[in-house]
DNA sequence: ACAGCCATGTAACTTGTTACATGATTTT
DNA sequence: AAAATCATGTAACAAGTTACATGGCTGT
């Protein structure tokens, strides 16, 4: 329920075609999630057919332009002024992986390491793009998100093992 | 690709059938992703259809009792022993969110503002849900990192307000 | 008798995602 | 002339999710 209201908000600025959203939709966000083109379309496609948008004439170049409805608008303003709450989200890999190595495995610790590994590396990366990152201030601030995560990521990381280390693990399981 | 992982990893502990495996999914990751029965019979099915589990006969009470398969063992090796990357995760509609109000939008403080009490009520019903839970070592694990994500998205949203409030809205845009 | 839990399953749908086909225009 | 980019679209699938149908068993 991301990329839907995502195309939306930009064409609520005004009307748009495919091509020239995904470009937006990019330099909005940043290249941390590329936008495969063919979902730009197949997204149109849906919010068409919940006549959150409608598809006006090809212009000169024979370009689709796409125009939000008042349905559209509504949508948009609904989910500007909607908080995200904890139960729309996804639910985390991560989490479900730990949770399921302590109550199935015994030995979490070489989880936990190989991921902090990974995160420290994303983290370096992260770090390095936001420096590389000139304008879009939009951008900027996923950037930023996302290191905020993997932060809280680091220090959750930190935690299991902290408590994986006092109350001693229990025997190996069979296998 | 988190509750079929999921269902897997507890079949590697022994063979289950569908109802049990969602018990005990919810007592390893909590009341917080409540899991509805009839996605295990889907995943299942799924599982069954890459062999990775095998259903055998039904039990002396007629229940279905699933086996995990070589493959599904080896899957589930791969599964803990690859950290969760980057690119694996989903895009955050938060994150998304913000980006397009900082793009398309003028007054992004609001949506800010709303999120922010979201967050906030989010963090104490977690802190409360916490203080309650007695035993479940997982369980608890997963609530530190409801916590632990709430208070980076907490500290992010105050990043973004700092940043706004740095550099100028541009002037309202157009409706 | 009836409510409620145990237990299995299916149909239908959503969003996200990619691979592929197709053609126009632009750049090298 | 070839390669790259612009531009649109479709088919197919994965995973998640819910609503619903069905029946047995248990406690009141």
């Amino acid at each position: 329920m991301a990329i839907r209201q995502g195309l939306l908000a930009l064409l609520s600025q005004g009307p748009r075609y495919g091509y020239q959203l995904r470009a937006e939709f990019e330099t909005s966000t940043g290249a941390t999630w590329p936008l495969n083109i063919g979902q730009v379309y197949t997204t149109l496609s849906r919010l068409e057919r919940d006549d959150l948008v409608s598809p006006g004439e090809q212009d000169e170049q024979g370009r689709v332009v796409y125009t939000i409805t008042e349905a559209g608008r509504a949508e948009m303003e609904r989910w500007f002024s909607t908080p995200v709450a904890q139960a729309d989200r996804p639910r985390d890999e991560l989490v479900i992986k730990l949770a399921m190595a302590v109550t199935a495995r015994a030995d979490v610790r070489p989880v936990i390491q190989a991921q902090r590994t990974a995160t420290m590396r994303t983290l370096q990366e992260l770090t390095r793009a936001k420096r590389a990152n000139a304008g879009e201030p939009a951008q900027r601030l996923v950037l930023d998100s996302m290191i905020f995560q993997a932060e809280a990521e680091q220090r959750w990381l930190d935690h299991c093992e902290a408590v994986m280390a006092a109350s001693p693990q229990t025997q190996e399981t069979q296998r």
